[in-house]
DNA sequence: TGTATTCGTCAAGCGTTCCT
DNA sequence: AGGAACGCTTGACGAATACA
């Protein structure tokens, strides 16, 4: 099952010394690139480097890419296999898949480097103690690592102690548990109570507040005069508190200033939108504010000069600023253009019709249906499909 | 005092399912 | 069909505190 664990290369600081880290760097991971050192204490600090990039890809399952990443970090330290090859034991034997430790040790590769029995061990206990089930421990963890990088006493049982409060049952706190998967925890118990406050004293039901707990639990770590501003501007602006959007829209305006919020506009009005239609758009998708200017300029340029929409059209369902361009939208484009073309779907087809269906149905509405006659629909769309793919990989590479 | 452990912050992107 | 609701993921930093 773990067959993937080869056996280690390096195994002890003193003895083994990598060729370099340039050539970790384009050369592919062996034992030939080993060298025996006689020089170990001018280059212990490469040594120690080479030794945890090394085990990263070999135990922890890593990418040379993200081993040399998270070897940066600088709570990773460890000079010989032993320490976390027990963390690793110990993550197997809970059930742990190596898909899963990796993903552990790219957010908190620290993990690796803690006391097995004494620290991590505790936390699996309690976890199991409050209703996490064995196979959900793994899951539970590899979503959300930071629960093993907090303390016990400070920090997890405090957590489940508020969430207890709050939500009654130990299966919603694990449900919520699993929902805090972010990396920032970090003032989720010390604001949590005057977050609280702040939504009781706005007149916000116990239900919607549980609500708000439940769907997206890290909103209660905000800084505290922040969150009680956010929520007053979304009161403001008539949001339903019992609704998904009124989160969304609170999120948005808890992450905007005021500065970047009246530069998103602008753009939106460069980009053709009304004033009304701007606020429409929020209104509806309230993440349309945070999305990138050379997103949506990139995909307002494609729809609008290129597809002929109108920006009003896009204002009726701004979700599509969400998807990704190349992805997503070029590719059904593609096709629509395709059959407007051979006259078998009407030209004034809705924007949603094309861009919302999932991936299933809209194989199915516009490539399927349309094979007999249009047999090389399908592989237009798998061009498509491929040449976004090869983009994402090139810019990946242009990013090392 | 050095090491181990824990804590802190924000921005941005992508996609499916459900309801009317 | 059209639109709303909901769920999930990643990147990039660094710093403070506890403890042996």
């Amino acid at each position: 099952m773990f067959g993937f664990f080869h056996s280690r290369l390096a195994l002890s600081k003193s003895v083994y010394l990598f060729v370099s880290n340039a050539q970790l760097g384009v050369l592919p991971f062996h034992p030939a690139f080993i060298i025996r050192s006689f020089s170990s204490t001018i280059s212990s600090n490469l040594n120690e480097h080479s030794f945890i990039i090394s085990y990263l890809i070999n135990s922890c399952g890593l990418t040379l890419k993200s081993a040399q990443s998270v070897s940066k970090n600088r709570s990773l330290r460890f000079q010989t296999p032993e320490r976390p090859d027990s963390v690793l034991r110990l993550l197997r034997e809970h059930g742990f898949t190596i898909s899963q430790i990796s993903k552990i040790v790219k957010i908190r590769p620290e993990v690796i480097v803690l006391h097995p029995e004494k620290t991590l061990l505790p936390k699996f206990e309690f976890l199991l103690s409050i209703g996490v089930s064995k196979s959900g421990l793994s899951t539970l963890v590899s979503r959300n690592p930071d629960l093993l990088a907090r303390s016990l006493e400070r920090f997890l049982i405090p957590t489940y102690e508020i969430l207890k409060s709050l939500l009654d049952s130990d299966k919603k706190v694990v449900v919520t548990l699993n929902r805090m998967k972010n990396r920032s925890l970090s003032f989720f118990q010390k604001r949590f109570s005057n977050n609280l406050s702040t939504l009781r004293g706005r007149g916000i039901s116990q239900s919607s507040i549980s609500y708000l707990v439940t769907q997206s639990p890290l909103t209660m770590s905000y800084e505290m005069g922040k969150f009680a501003e956010g929520i007053e501007k979304v009161m403001k602006l008539g949001f339903d508190p019992s609704k998904a959007v009124f989160l969304d829209a609170f999120r948005v305006l808890l992450g905007v200033s005021h500065k970047t919020w009246e530069h998103k506009i602008e753009v939106y009005r460069k980009l053709g939108f009304s004033e009304n239609e701007i606020s429409t758009s929020f209104r509806k998708f309230p993440k349309c504010m945070v999305l990138s200017d050379k997103k949506l300029i990139g995909i307002m340029d494609f729809l609008v000069c290129k597809m002929g929409w109108q920006p009003a059209d896009v204002a009726r369902v701004p979700t599509v600023l969400g998807y990704s361009l190349e992805k997503r939208i070029m590719p059904r484009c593609s096709i629509v253009r395709v059959l407007v073309l051979k006259g078998l779907i009407k030209e004034d087809i809705r924007l949603s019709t094309v861009l919302i269906p999932s991936e299933k149905l809209f194989l199915k509405r516009f490539i399927i249906k349309y094979q007999e006659h249009v047999p090389q629909l399908l592989d237009i769309f798998q061009n498509q499909m491929e040449v976004a793919e090869l983009g994402s990989r090139i810019s990946g590479f242009e990013n090392v």
